[in-house]
DNA sequence: CAGTGGTCTAGACCACTGG
DNA sequence: CAGTGGTCTAGACCACTGC
């Protein structure tokens, strides 16, 4: 019986087709864990909105009779997606999609910390919008957005403040089409992360991203939008940001002021 | 029989006395599940040298007899201290204990990459040692190392450079004890990653670490090592690493020069 | 081929949440 | 109290490694 069931079951994974199969065009079999297969099917699922940031997705037991398993292979499925952050599972209650508008995530993107004292005891940083125009992509951008050369996007330049002090000075370049219709107006009424807003008004959820960090010296703008003097070092902090299936949404350069502040990093 | 099994395991959980207890003073029951009691036990005999950098451990049958437990839970135990790199599986031949002696893992706590090109085109570090001496720790190391004020610690300096140029200047402190015999002849006739040096000859596994970035000017030595000049800025990488058990085992201050290299990070 | 880690299942029970 | 995720077990079989 056991038996029996077992190739039903290695025979229903042609069902799923590796929906993220990401193998080259090698000839290997390329064998997918069943696992693997229901995480894939789970990520479709977000990616196409069934479940929303900060809802909750069906329970174990209802997506192991959707997709014919055992709760233990959905159990493993849902624990490589939490451990992504994708998934936030919480005992009694059920898992929830992620979201950024919560007060613990806020610190996985931006890792500016002040150098005494904890960042929650110097409040929420004070944002301002100081442009927000739409372009068209040069070679750079459209490289690391992976759209084309000449292609629609949006700029936007803001100035974080903590304790009332200009500490970061940020361009960030958008795809025009999946945020058409953000304005400076928009941007400025919205009180929280960024990232929050993306969610909620574009449906852009960021998932994960890279950064690239320099030292640097600032030019005039930046002296005087961070009212800082020209011998003042700077952080430069390059980031793309990817939302689900590995596609760039967003590249942000950012000039962080670090006399009374320091970028954080955690090596596991 | 089920049910019976279950009483008899809950009550052998007595034996292992929380050995990892972080539990402030709080009159919390403190419930440990037995996978994390496991993994507290495995992770004592990592401590101990029970099982050497590089060997490898157990199978997972054997270790579920000797802590007589079920091969899930031993799984469980060793799938998290995996997922932290203090152990490494390989499928077919064992489990293994993590080492800095290897190429893949360099990278793990070294970030900074050319910009153009892959780390491995670039070839490996040169490491210069400009001095390593013995002296009594201040009041910042000391707090940091969790060591007293006036204890002896270890200073070593030294520069890396990639292709020729001087890319970084770091010093490092040891606390005294540990690291007694270390001297700048041992350091220099060392060809590799300094954390598999103090594997080998010392018993310290370094298993994680915490970075703390600015962006500042170089003072003239610094100038002078680095070779170049006074107006480059510099990113500053304060790093303090930990042993098994949380504890503080080296502080180091590096400064990297980022005209054509980068610190990179992933925001997962 | 035997031995290892990796996957999958089925079922029991525990801990936590909310009505 | 019912429903959720969390733990633990026992056993089967698969994939990989090396002799």
């Amino acid at each position: 019986m056991s038996a029996q069931t077992r190739v039903i079951v290695m025979a229903s994974q042609v069902f799923s087709a590796d929906p993220l199969d990401t193998s080259d065009a090698t000839s290997a079999p390329a064998f997918s864990p069943l696992y693997q297969q229901i995480k894939g099917l789970i990520l479709q699922a977000l990616q196409s909105g069934e479940w929303k940031p900060g809802e909750g997705i069906p329970s174990e037991m209802e997506l192991a009779a959707r997709y014919r398993v055992s709760q233990g292979t959905v159990r493993k499925a849902i624990d490589e997606l939490a451990s992504h952050h994708l998934l936030i599972r919480r005992q009694g209650k059920g898992t929830f999609v992620a979201t950024h508008a919560e007060q613990q995530v806020q610190y996985r993107f931006l890792k500016l910390m002040p150098d005494l004292g904890d960042p929650k005891s110097e409040g929420p940083a004070q944002r301002k919008i100081i442009d927000c125009k739409r372009l068209r992509a040069n070679a750079d951008i459209a490289r690391a957005l992976a759209i084309r050369s000449g292609d629609a996007v949006l700029q936007v330049r803001r100035v974080l403040s903590f304790a009332g002090s200009p500490t970061i000075l940020e361009d960030l370049w958008l795809p025009g089409t999946p945020f058409k219709g953000l304005t400076a107006e928009r941007l400025s009424e919205y009180d929280g992360p960024m990232y929050a807003l993306f969610e909620t008004e574009f449906g852009v959820r960021m998932v994960k991203a890279e950064e690239k960090i320099k030292a640097v010296m600032p030019d005039s703008a930046q002296c005087k939008l961070l009212e800082i003097k020209a011998n003042t070092p700077l952080l430069s902090v390059e980031r793309l940001a990817y939302t689900y299936n590995d596609t760039p949404m967003e590249l942000r350069r950012g000039f962080y002021v670090t006399d009374t502040h320091h970028y954080h990093n955690d090596l596991n």
